[in-house]
DNA sequence: GTGTCGTACTTTGCACTGCAAGGTACCTTG
DNA sequence: CAAGGTACCTTGCAGTGCAAAGTACGACAC
């Protein structure tokens, strides 16, 4: 399947931008994050832990989010990761980004012909 | 910059589609194809050699193009590459692919709020 | 002819990222 | 206690963009 392999790299770079948005609207741990990024693209992202634990700590790293142990429940201890106001104008800055590639990948690769 | 790491990332297995889509209109050699990549996303798009030919050695090896040397003037040899119908193919699916990613992308990091 | 520049093609090494696979720890259920 | 599910982490590999360096050749000035 090379369709899947364009997948792939067509992921890349973007899951940051995706865990970012998804902790915008709420903090959230791990697991959590994988469920929900799944349910709100209806089915389409499926990532796996090999991918969002080490992003996780890169945007960690990078000062866009920052990650606290709390107790969710009585003896459920959890990391939740909120976004900073750097990871907030990070993702903003993203999202512009996204819209421009977007519409120049629209120009060459669309299905317009001059 | 990370914007500029974020704009590699998202230019990762889209060099082959956008590769595919001008060849799809004309026959054209390697810097042809630099400088009409250029053109047609109106200065958008600026990939260096060491992308290009990779590529273009990538996207023949799998049988989606192929190059040719000719005469294109009196003195003038260049490889001219074509798109197979393997390739054109495989176009198809990339566009369909690219869409459905655009989509959910929109979902999950679009301006929308639930 | 000679030197310099620009065009064209190729290759190497590095950096980054997605992902399968393996590992640990804890709670719950039977 | 055993088995399974949940949650977190790490390692090693594969694929790709890119800077940089190398080769070749034609065009131009002198």
């Amino acid at each position: 399947m090379t369709l899947t392999r364009y997948l792939t790299q067509l992921l890349k770079g973007n899951t940051d931008v995706l865990i970012l948005s998804l902790l915008e609207r709420e903090a959230m741990y791990g697991h959590q994050l994988m469920d929900e990024l799944e349910r709100a693209s209806s089915g389409f992202f499926k990532i796996s832990e090999g991918t969002l634990y080490p992003a996780l700590h890169r945007l960690t790293r990078n000062g866009l989010i920052r990650g606290k142990w709390g107790e969710i429940a009585p003896g459920k201890e959890r990391k939740l990761y909120t976004v900073t106001p750097k990871g907030e104008q990070e993702l903003a800055a993203c999202r512009s980004t996204w819209g421009d590639f977007a519409t120049a990948m629209g120009l060459v690769a669309g299905p317009e012909t001059t």
